[in-house]
DNA sequence: TGAATTTAATTTCCAAGTCAAATATTTTGA
DNA sequence: TCAAAATATTTGACTTGGAAATTAAATTCA
């Protein structure tokens, strides 16, 4: 009969968080290993993904604000992974492109991420990832 | 055949962070007109969920470092949502307890929080939500 | 017992994040 | 055409978060 709530540990929000926050641990610490941060990961991958990409579609794709990613590409250019380039149509944007030093290291990096999700393979099985993902994707 | 992986997106790291971004965001919005943090809220539950707590329970149980929420406590008590008192047995802990005006504040956010989840029920049926957090809570 | 070790919480210091304002460029419409 | 509004990004002041060091108390065991 009635749904007992009582914990709020059952909030929707906190198991996200929990699960979030468990998950990004164990991949930071991955990552550490290569000497970057998951959100520089994040960065390199969606530029690696093919189209031009300007500091706001960066942003929005990456889940960072523009103003974190600004210091975060400041950062990656300084390690040589990317370059900014005004945008030949409009001059307020940047389109920021993978240097070929970066392209090398985020396949490295990928192969980690790759192997985390291996390892998430033994707890949950395969359909169980692919509810997951689509209810996930839902809620953004 | 192929299983095709191409998009980053796919990765369970990703459309976590994703839902986590966006669920958090809405949940912030919701909570600045009570002035207050998700963190917050979730230490105020914590306390008040019935066991005394020491620091270090309280941080695993509210997802923060020690020296986040050393940080985060000494504002609450600022705020006079929470106390401390040295624990009876062990000196070297702290118990920390709600105020009764913590108390009173912490039932209102509850209900933000209750209205949050309610407008996740239109995107996600119960039977969805349950296999998420079981799911989301074999990855802790 | 009491010196050495371990544990709990906090502090320190630095790196990184946020908000609001500033800058540079493009677009709008009088 | 060109001043005003809108847009993209960055900057700067301030706050927050994290790793490692510090403090204080409890435990171990010689």
């Amino acid at each position: 009969m009635s749904a007992q709530k009582k914990h709020f540990e059952h909030h929707l929000s906190y198991v996200l968080a929990a699960a979030h926050r468990s998950i990004n641990q164990s991949l930071t610490e991955r990552l550490k290993k290569h000497g970057i941060k998951i959100e520089a990961w994040r960065v390199m991958e969606c530029l690696d993904a093919g189209e031009r990409l300007t500091m706001g579609e960066l942003a929005d794709r990456a889940l960072l604000n523009p103003p974190t990613l600004t210091k975060l590409v400041d950062r990656m250019v300084l390690d040589g992974l990317v370059h900014r380039k005004v945008a030949d149509e409009d001059h307020r944007q940047i389109n920021l492109l993978l240097t070929s030093l970066g392209r090398i290291r985020m396949i490295q990096i990928r192969q980690e991420v790759d192997a985390q999700d291996q390892s998430l393979a033994d707890v949950l099985d395969t359909t169980s990832i692919d509810m997951l993902r689509e209810a996930l994707a839902k809620l953004c």
